[in-house]
DNA sequence: ACCAATGGTTCAAATAATGAACCGATAAGA
DNA sequence: TCTTATCGGTTCATTATTTGAACCATTGGT
């Protein structure tokens, strides 16, 4: 591994939960030399990835992700997209939608968006990071990814959120060749208790599965026919955004459903 | 200088007017051998803080940045602090307020807010990046800085962004004491034409200047009435922010013109 | 007063970065 | 069509950087 990755990986340390890390407790957590981890922390710093809150004490995320990420985000607007799309979605569900993005072996919260008209939803939080075998969008990427990361993702102990969350690396498995067939992944209770989703993968240029849209509602409000209704569209959303952001399905992808109400039907025959 | 300060370098490249760069341009801008180049993308491609549009094509910076900015934002809550108070300082001034960041030799945009109530206002960009000279927030930073970063500044050719942009350091120097004694830099016409700026310096923790707070009119708009009650507001919102951020003002720096309207007046005497 | 942490530093030994030359592919010009 | 000049990417002996055990100085708890 090259010095600069050794470097960018200390930053995957710090977390929601962690937002702060001292010089050996990092040196520990990344298994690096404590006179290392002080030089590649002085140089993340230098750059303002990270900084210290004051002189000789505890480092966290700097700054410059600011100004990166708002010129990443007006290069390749991504979050902007998603949303717009997140929020016509939630408008179509009457639910809560989330989009998020495959980052090493998680996902991440990209965007969400609330629908209006219940007296409950499903909460989100900025910058949460799902695990891929305990949400319906894991699966979903899973499902879309190269054998050989499966692998590697499986091959792991997978830690239950839930007591409904299905830890068993060949269970799981099992349940991939049916997301494939349909485009769409479940998860009932997996992540959170009492609710209930359902996600769609998107794709990359190159047709490697880069992320996914999800529709997730209270356990208690699934019926039916509301899975069927936010099964069609979380699907068409998925491939809209795809589309949208230049990417391409893998050819084995299913088509989406006919819109219910057929716009011309001369050419069907 | 270490490999890791070598390869964020490389990030610095990317701009608004130039989001692409392929290997061969990287290599020639940041004068580094193009195979050393490539395998420093390669490890910033491996983290996500760039990534290729297509294999073998230009890089652009990388969705990393999203996941980690709002972790950042998650932890210390910088923009949505500032976007706050900028939208009740365009509240009270009536006019665009704009808050940035130091990010080595420039500022970066954080936040910004517009005002209501008038036909015309001065526009904002996001991700925008403000020289230090030709700017009423970079003078503000300037005249907060540390005498070897200014001259650092101010050796170097400063260009001139519009006909009246002051671009003899000798005579940007001289203007410092006099911002040292308000708190206050103004500029007229110096970023964009038309535009009549007030800003006031943001100060960390151990009393650097890490940013500034300005409002900006059309130059026709402004009057000396104006002047006075910006300059006043803005100064305010610079301390307020400086402390909502838990930094110092240097001991130096100039205290606020008391309310016009004294809520008690007994301690005065 | 003590002990066990902390952040930070030193310097010879070990390791990773470097860069000129090279490859195959692509595109433009003659 | 042939030539030339790019491009992205790779190779490998030389070189410079990174590494890590041991070392301070400080801090905070017992």
């Amino acid at each position: 591994m090259g010095t600069t990755s050794k470097a960018l990986s200390l930053l995957d340390f710090f977390s929601r939960a962690q937002p702060l890390i001292g010089l050996s407790q990092m040196s520990r957590l990344a298994g690096i030399n404590k006179a290392s981890t002080h030089r590649l922390l002085g140089e993340l710093a230098d750059f303002g990835l990270v900084e210290q809150v004051t002189p000789g004490r505890e480092y966290r995320l700097g700054p410059a992700f600011l100004r990166l990420a708002a010129l990443r985000e007006q290069n390749v607007p991504m979050r902007e997209t998603a949303y717009a799309l997140l929020e016509t979605l939630a408008d179509e569900t009457g639910e809560t939608t989330h989009m998020s993005l495959l980052q090493g072996e998680v996902l991440s919260t990209l965007a969400y968006a609330y629908a209006d008209g219940h007296g409950t939803l499903v909460r989100m939080e900025d910058a949460e990071v799902l695990s891929l075998h305990a949400t319906s969008s894991g699966l979903a990427v899973l499902a879309y990814s190269p054998p050989g990361f499966i692998d590697e993702v499986l091959s792991k102990r997978l830690t239950a959120r839930t007591s409904q969350t299905k830890t068993d690396p060949e269970v799981i498995r099992a349940s991939l060749p049916q997301i494939r067939t349909t485009g769409i992944a479940v998860s009932i209770g997996g992540f959170e208790e009492d609710v209930h989703s359902y996600a769609a993968p998107v794709f990359g240029a190159n047709s490697a599965c880069i992320g996914a849209v999800a529709v997730a509602t209270p356990v208690s409000r699934m019926t039916d026919t509301l899975a069927t209704h936010i099964k069609g569209r979380v699907l068409a959303s998925a491939l809209q955004l795809t589309r949208g952001w230049g990417g391409f399905p893998p050819s084995a992808f299913p088509k989406p459903e006919p819109e219910p109400i057929p716009h011309q039907s001369s050419k069907r025959a």
